[in-house]
DNA sequence: CTACCGATTGACT
DNA sequence: GTCAATCGGTAGA
């Protein structure tokens, strides 16, 4: 298994910036089943996306980029296919940044299954179970090494952090799930979280994994 | 400079 | 389910 993983991944292109340059709630749908790549000093980690959700550019108070733009939101006003690292709660999320530049949206990855370097992610995060490496946005970015040096990284390079397809994508809809995004405590009545339903590797309570 | 706040997590009931 | 530790970013004095 480990083989065929990384015979794949050799061969398959980062994702472009035309994939990001698209609707945000379409960029967070399409972006489950695919795979997150992150080679750092120590190696190389992989998992497969399970969740996301979409942070508009209008009518969402929710989004950070909601009161104006400031030194630390800029990523997300563009281009489409960077990364935008914020902190919050002592910790580190990863945005993919979706739509035209100037238009301040992006897709905030909240869960991976691991399924490269799962040694190097039980190190990093002082945690032996799979399930926990990286169920939850923080818990991600502690396995793959991510923080605010990776702000604004290109994700089309194919370098450092980048995004591809996966052999089994696209996913059928009905293996896809939608609820109010967690943790936000305002725009409580938009439904912008997606994931695969009745995979172990979703965070969040049991009532919103399926 | 101080005073909050938060797209979280882990420990605990 | 509840709760508090955590610290970078922001706003304001």
């Amino acid at each position: 298994m480990p083989d065929l993983l990384r015979t794949d991944s050799l061969v398959e292109p980062p994702l472009p910036p035309d994939f990001y340059d698209r609707d945000v709630v379409q960029v967070a749908r399409e972006l489950l089943g695919k795979r997150l790549y992150r080679h750092s000093r120590d190696g190389v980690v992989a998992g497969r996306i399970v969740e996301t959700e979409a942070y508009l550019a209008t009518g969402d108070s929710a989004c950070h980029a909601a009161r104006g733009r400031t030194r630390k939101n800029v990523s997300m006003f563009g281009p489409p296919g960077r990364a935008y690292v914020y902190s919050i709660h002592a910790r580190w999320c990863l945005n993919a940044v979706t739509q035209p530049r100037g238009v301040p949206s992006a897709v905030l990855i909240r869960a991976v299954q691991p399924l490269l370097g799962i040694g190097r992610m039980q190190r990093r995060r002082k945690s032996q179970r799979t399930v926990d490496l990286a169920r939850g946005p923080s818990r991600l970015c502690e396995a793959f090494q991510i923080d605010r040096r990776l702000d604004g990284w290109d994700l089309s390079r194919g370098q450092r952090l980048w995004l591809t397809h996966d052999p089994d994508d696209p996913l059928p809809d009905h293996c896809i799930g939608n609820s109010p995004r967690i943790g936000v405590t305002s725009a409580l009545d938009l439904c912008l979280r997606f994931y695969l339903r009745d995979n172990h590797y979703v965070s969040g309570p049991k009532r919103l994994r399926i």
